[in-house]
DNA sequence: TTGTAAGCGTTATCAG
DNA sequence: CTGATAACGCTTACAA
């Protein structure tokens, strides 16, 4: 690593010591809100001495004895995604008000890339790694980032998944299987019958357990599925299963794995001069913001909410005692991509 | 700060170089890949070692003794909104491929957030802190953290802005002036004249320069303002201006300050009945994929790039020579949201 | 080519 | 209530 010029020397606490004529014991035990008694007149002056200095504590100083440092990892699949935009930023909200930092690692699912960022994080240590992204299916995929994983509790660094994960961990997430059953549920509950999905990622938990769902209402309605697509969570995979489907047949109603995937559907479905929702209804899962600014019918997802509540029980460290799976509640939002089966546009 | 149980001792450098039988000061040389000359017998028994006992070298001892860590601080307003989500996405693809992490603040443009969080980060110290956001005009309201980014940069901690800002720095942005100008210019040639603005937050910069870049386009045409609408740089500014629009007289074309504020206005434009473009284009300003999303006629603004050309400038320390202002292209990007005036909708 | 040892800034222990 | 000091893990002169 290259030594950059070190143009000016760092405030330490010895120097706040020396201008308070106290000890570094004693300024240390000041700063740090310590239980240690000390006389207020002291303590005034070093706060002082300190404020005159303008003295910032050394996190790696403090780091090197406390054997942990305010910091949250955050392991993402791809931070411009807005599921993992809104975790990152309900994360990041609850991290700030305990004065800790958040680290966004962007991992693209690969497990290499997973692995090395844990091994990143663990080097300072982080006091807690979160896991936004959901884990693959694929047997063994995982297995080299599970293990780090594990390594890094026993040294104390707190560990949650925000999603389904093929090793044990702590997890926080919504039911993916009940979010897109009670979707699907809702699209026969307005008149449809011939209903597609398209896919997700098809390793990934929260894409199997979402297809899964998908089928589970259709059986209960006695219907069977009209076509299921391969897809991805992105836009364009949305986009390409449309184009299939046009050349196919067109359903009545689509499901999507995600919002991203709904909206490049419905985009594709309309550049192609269908009309959506009078032809074919649309639905996305997650809520995101693209969800709004597409006029989405999704499944609400509270990812922010998922976020704070992992980042607050990481830095209050409530993490250890909890439950190790908690499921938040999903919430059918009805917008202008679905209509009842055969009306018209509005 | 509250010391975890500490489950399992650490293995570090004097564990590795007592099990390969070297000093700690010949493990070190090996797995710092130091261009102090070691036997290769000796190296290869050190990194057996090191592969044996899955040693993870301290980030924090390291940075005691470099007084730097592999670390690039971002602060954004909102992680979640896709300009800076672009933008993180660039920092952290460039930080990667040279291993440092990167640490996400959200400061929702307020300046004391920045302060603490410019301190947070120098607490480390991070090699670098990126400005995303751009700055306020109002005189006084970055003074402290111009002065904490000064004193960063002094103790050897590189300071980037992707915006404007009210201090001096090193900034790597785009013209907004001129994005702006071209974008409203675009307007005219095909046919528009009553064009109206939806500001964003007044005292940004990239606001105020934007509404000049407008205004700028319009004088040349000797064309007079529509209306400039107060806004904000989200979709419910765009969508309360939308309103505001309709219950005032429609232009025959908006540019909005941003592309969320775009889309908002002409999600409640199309609401209230109104055919956009038909009756009125609208054009947003960034290209994230909001744009794609709304279909969106917008300048593009490499988010992506920028953020990766800041970040990869402070991981190869290049940041100190070259110019203190780089200007990045931006490009007008043609969707479905604009037409000529008088066309009706394709 | 290898080893010894200083020192980075902080907290915590223990003695006063 | 205050202070001296060990310890944390690492890099890097300097010595051998």
């Amino acid at each position: 690593m290259v030594i950059p010029p070190q143009d000016q020397p760092i405030t330490s606490l010895a120097d706040v010591a020396q201008l308070a004529k106290v000890s570094i014991a004693t300024a240390s035990r000041v700063l740090t809100g310590s239980s240690h008694p000390v006389a207020e007149k002291t303590r005034r002056r070093v706060v002082s001495a300190a404020e005159r200095l303008d003295y910032v504590p050394s996190a790696v100083g403090r780091a090197l004895v406390t054997k942990r440092t305010a910091l949250i990892g955050v392991i993402v699949n791809d931070i411009s995604d807005p599921y993992f935009a809104e975790i990152a930023r309900g994360i990041d909200d609850a991290a700030r008000d305990a004065q800790y930092l958040t680290m966004i690692c962007n991992a693209d699912a690969r497990p290499e890339a997973e692995l090395s960022h844990v091994k990143a994080l663990s080097s300072f240590p982080a006091s807690g790694i979160i896991f936004a992204g959901s884990g693959s299916a694929v047997p063994g995929a995982e297995a080299a980032v599970a293990e780090a994983a594990r390594r890094a509790e026993k040294r104390g660094v707190l560990v949650t998944a925000l999603a389904r994960k093929s090793f044990e961990c702590r997890t926080l997430t919504v039911d993916n299987f009940a979010a897109c059953r009670d979707l699907t549920r809702y699209l026969v509950s307005i008149g449809h019958r011939r209903i597609a999905f398209v896919e997700g990622p098809p390793d990934r938990y929260a894409s199997i357990d979402r297809l899964a769902g998908f089928r589970s209402a259709l059986a209960e309605a006695s219907l069977t599925e009209a076509h299921v697509y391969t897809g991805g969570f992105d836009f364009e995979s949305g986009a390409t299963a449309a184009r299939r489907m046009l050349s196919n047949d067109l359903p009545d109603a689509v499901v999507a794995g995600n919002d991203e995937s709904a909206a490049g559907l419905s985009h594709a479905l309309r550049e192609a001069g269908i009309d959506v929702p009078g032809q074919v209804s649309v639905a996305g899962i997650d809520d995101t913001r693209t969800a709004r600014i597409a006029g989405l019918t999704t499944v609400r997802v509270p990812l922010y909410e998922l976020g704070h509540e992992a980042a607050r029980q990481m830095v209050t460290r409530t993490a250890n005692d909890g439950p190790l799976l908690t499921l938040f509640p999903h919430e059918i939002v009805v917008r202008s991509s679905t209509a009842p089966r055969h009306s018209t546009r509005p």
